[in-house]
DNA sequence: CTCCGGATACTCGACTCAGAGTATTACTCG
DNA sequence: CGAGTAATACTCTGAGTCGAGTATCCGGAG
């Protein structure tokens, strides 16, 4: 979907959701509740508003009636129109045949982690284990439900990705423990004489050259040198 | 980092690069982009001045004098301050140490997959496939370079998630394909039916009520049914 | 019967994101 | 020398986020 329209995947899920009747935005938070999906999509209520909002306006979906249950507030029940229905369809292959780049927090961390020494690294990494532990547990709980496998099709492939996570992690915690990932010494070299007072800049100046001098030349992605911040 | 503070990777990476010396905004994305940093963080230009903005406003950064090269439009050089070194490596090991819950589109995607029928899916996730190839094979390419591990950890990370994902989608079209994922043969008939014109809304009774039933009574997440929409 | 807390239904406002846009300079090539 | 394009430096605006907010109803407990 191009930029100035919809890319909030709450907005596929409300699409779908209206898709089997009609119903008021309060109602659609809780059937995807009810189905567990807020734990794939993020569930916010001034999200759904503005999703709700945009739709509308897009003509995806439309405001049939207002009703009340009781004394309650008034609630505009929504229905997904025909073009709603295609946009929705059109959304949902393209997410499931086209991988997208995503910019996951721990990556952008691991281009920056020479910040910090490596012991410190490795101390925080170590401590991630245990949050990951804890993740494949609850991701294991939440699929041990008698339900066919093609309604915990995402839940497995969360578990499965947060092992993935956790092999590397573990494997990195390792061989930094044994010093045997290629370029700790340096790193570790950068720290200590942070440590006695060098500035970044002739740090950095070294370091460079030093580095790109026994390359090819060029100087490529993806990760030239972050050195570390001197900490007061 | 609370709600009122940044969020953004950007910025941490801004705090990171301004850590070596002081730097005008287009110079930082330069800088960046020499060392890769744009395959693990978002670098947006709007994004990028509106970062700055607010790591000043919260006193992270300062703007210290206005410079210029040649004729060229002015530019404002930013330093960081103390604060923001302190604020930098805080956020650094919070990332590093407590994994993140994200929403990967692709997860948003699994999530509502019956909306499509299972031979589409099962074509579309094959395509999936071929891209991940092509992602995997980019981000080996990516690691091909005369650099110490320790620059090229985030591309290890990546390409080892690439690389679960891919044995996931390929697990899972293997078994498609020969009908062994439980639910199959519901989400078929589920498909056949609307063919035949059957409406949502009495598939979904008829679905719900048919799964519910053996179950534990109570109904779980994460997935409920969520019922194809109709085709017209 | 009253009180209280959860449920119901939605809004607000500050902030962030993102991609296209503007304006000018400088360099290269014909 | 002029034209064209890339580089430089930044802005704009619509969309999205988010967490707290508002207002009222309803049901359960005492």
């Amino acid at each position: 979907m191009s930029r100035s329209s919809l890319s909030n995947p709450l907005a596929l899920a409300v699409l779908a959701t209206l898709s089997e009747e009609p119903m008021h935005p309060y109602r659609i938070t809780q059937v995807l509740r009810e189905r567990g999906k807020e734990h794939s999509i993020r569930l916010n209520w001034g999200s759904l508003y503005s999703v709700i909002a945009s739709l509308e306006k897009n003509g995806l979906i439309e405001a049939t009636h207002s009703e009340r249950a009781g004394s309650r507030p008034e609630r505009t029940v929504y229905a997904v129109t025909d073009a709603g229905r295609e946009a929705a369809l059109s959304w949902l292959r393209r997410i499931i045949e086209v991988p997208a780049k995503e910019y996951p927090d721990f990556e952008a961390g691991l281009s920056l982690i020479m910040l910090l020494g490596p012991d410190e690294a490795a101390a925080l990494l170590t401590r991630r284990l245990e949050g990951l532990d804890a993740r494949i547990a609850d991701a294991r709980a939440a699929q041990d439900l008698p339900l066919p496998e093609i309604f915990l099709v995402e839940a497995r492939f969360e578990l499965a990705m947060l092992e993935a996570e956790r092999a590397f992690v573990a494997d990195l915690v390792a061989r930094l423990a044994t010093g045997r990932v290629d370029g700790q010494d340096l790193w570790a070299e950068m720290h200590r004489r942070l440590a006695q007072g060098d500035s970044i800049a002739q740090l950095v100046a070294e370091f460079d050259d030093h580095l790109w001098k026994e390359g090819t030349g060029a100087r490529p992605g993806p990760s030239g040198p972050t050195p570390p911040t001197t900490e007061s």
